[in-house]
DNA sequence: CCCGGGCTTAAGCTGTACTGCATGCTCGAC
DNA sequence: GTCGAGCATGCAGTACAGCTTAAGCCCGGG
């Protein structure tokens, strides 16, 4: 492989027409560029140019060269010119990834006015529970997960990434609508403790973290829930409700997709999804941009 | 415009996936790459790795430019070959330039030979007269070119060229066929003196060089030649010579072209066209190799 | 908790490649 | 013919880029 250094100085005596016009374009003294051009016939083993009097001419290997080293030379400004696109946001991309209930509701919003400011960057969003999230963004895999972690719980381990908190989503239990006066309201009013639902039948939701949370919650008001059904789909869970199979965890963000026939109650102790933002530590362009509008909808 | 050094170093560990492994392949310490790629993170001002624990990944930034400096190690790779090529004679080309007589029977088994022996290398001749060669060969636009020039006679301004002798083409004086013995006979068997043709009419070839021989050769034996007719096709003169028009010189390599009604006489003193190949001093290999086909084909 | 692999940083050295100058060459002008 | 301008080149000296060495740090695994 020829030293592309040399290629380039080549490219430029040729254009020039002289090694001197071209040590002048470059800085350097001719002396510089006509030693930089007899090491380069050196490593070929082929004469690149011919000298004449008032300047040098290539020869056809010196021309063919040439074409090669325009592509060469192309290709670095290319380069430089798409990496400053990419900082100013006149380029690349931003791979999210969101629960499932964000996605609906908290997301479109922010994507919108992040389009609207940066059109060229290409958005791609994916569907991923939060516990994946944290070894995607390490592998590479993603730029900004939207994760939520129970409070009180556990949480994600967050180790070697940046949490950007965004919301607390309260965790509301749904009844089925014993209560005719209670119908056709969404509005969670009174509170209800955990001990009291003791004795009934759970419809879970499926995703990983909410599997835990509701043993966990149960475990700490002191006995183990009775599991009747895992659905990972709200409107199904919001018809078992209101057949009357059980109780369910309905956070506000799910709440929209509850029918008219359940009863939403806070629960005491209060139980919150709190939803963040996370990204590595030094997070793209395009991934701060991001973080830019969520935290901006945050104080809204 | 990026390093194209550091460029390739980027790659290099990109590919082999740490800094550590890239090192081994470039043959150098870790450190040395490290401080290749931290150089070009200053250049762009922009992180294009994320260290892991067990080596490096590329950000969206670095993963573009590995992508160009993919096709510029891609080019610098093949700009090596085909200056390889070139020199093997497996690409190339050859551009040729030869008088009309020359062209039409000395270089045509003298170019098969050659695309037998070097089928890759593409050839071009045109026609130019002998002195119009040097200036095309100096100015790059002709490789190889085959020439005349009398003897006795002033010869070409071959300053900086090579010159290589291919053989002695003999002229004849041609005349009209005054004796019905001699018609139908296209071997030139006496000699003729120059002086004799003081009193002639001349049927002149209107090549340039051969315009100013006519002239110098009477001159030197002490007379002006009375031109009737400037022509510059065989044919057309050798029907002028039947006519009776007049004389012409004509030299064996044209002696073909040459009807059947015209008597060719040597001449006394002997003039001869020396034919070479003009060359610059330091030929292409496709360019040496055309001359050492003509050199073997001059043995023959 | 220690160990090992990997990246980084600082310091020092080496070799590449640039400068400066003298030389040689060609061409054009006087 | 001589001289000067413009250009390429070679050599010696030098400066700096970039390498090595050595030490340190971080992270993950036994």
């Amino acid at each position: 492989m020829l030293d592309p250094r040399r290629l380039l100085t080549l490219r430029a005596v040729v254009r020039a027409g002289s090694m001197t016009a071209a040590a002048a374009e470059l800085g350097y003294t001719p002396s510089a560029v006509s030693q930089q051009v007899a090491a380069l016939e050196r490593e070929t083993a082929t004469p690149l140019l011919v000298r004449h009097a008032r300047g040098v001419l290539p020869t056809e290997a010196g021309a063919l060269l040439v074409e090669h080293a325009d592509v060469v030379a192309n290709r670095l400004a290319r380069a430089a010119e798409e990496v400053a696109d990419l900082t100013a946001l006149r380029a690349g991309r931003l791979r999210l990834a969101s629960f499932a209930s964000a996605g609906a509701r908290l997301l479109p919003s922010a994507i919108g006015a992040f389009r609207r400011r940066h059109p060229a960057v290409r958005l791609s969003l994916e569907l991923r529970e939060p516990d994946e999230c944290p070894d995607l963004l390490r592998d590479g895999d993603l730029d900004l997960a939207i994760t939520f972690g129970y409070v009180p719980g556990p949480g994600l381990d967050t180790e070697g990434l940046t949490a950007t908190f965004l919301s607390d989503d309260v965790v509301n239990v749904a009844l089925p609508a014993g209560d005719p006066a209670l119908e056709g309201t969404f509005t969670p009013t009174d509170e209800i403790d955990v001990s009291t639902l003791r004795d009934a039948a759970w419809i879970r939701d499926a995703g990983s973290l909410c599997r835990e949370q509701l043993v966990d919650m149960c475990a700490t008001a002191g006995f183990t829930p009775n599991i009747a059904f895992d659905s990972d789909d709200f409107p199904m869970v919001s018809g078992l409700v209101e057949s009357g199979v059980g109780v369910a965890l309905v956070p506000d963000l799910a709440v929209h997709q509850m029918g008219r026939r359940v009863v939403l109650r806070r629960l005491r102790p209060r139980v919150v999804r709190r939803i963040e933002a996370l990204t590595l530590p030094h997070p793209t362009p395009a991934t701060a941009a991001m973080l830019d509008v969520l935290r901006s909808r945050r104080a809204t």
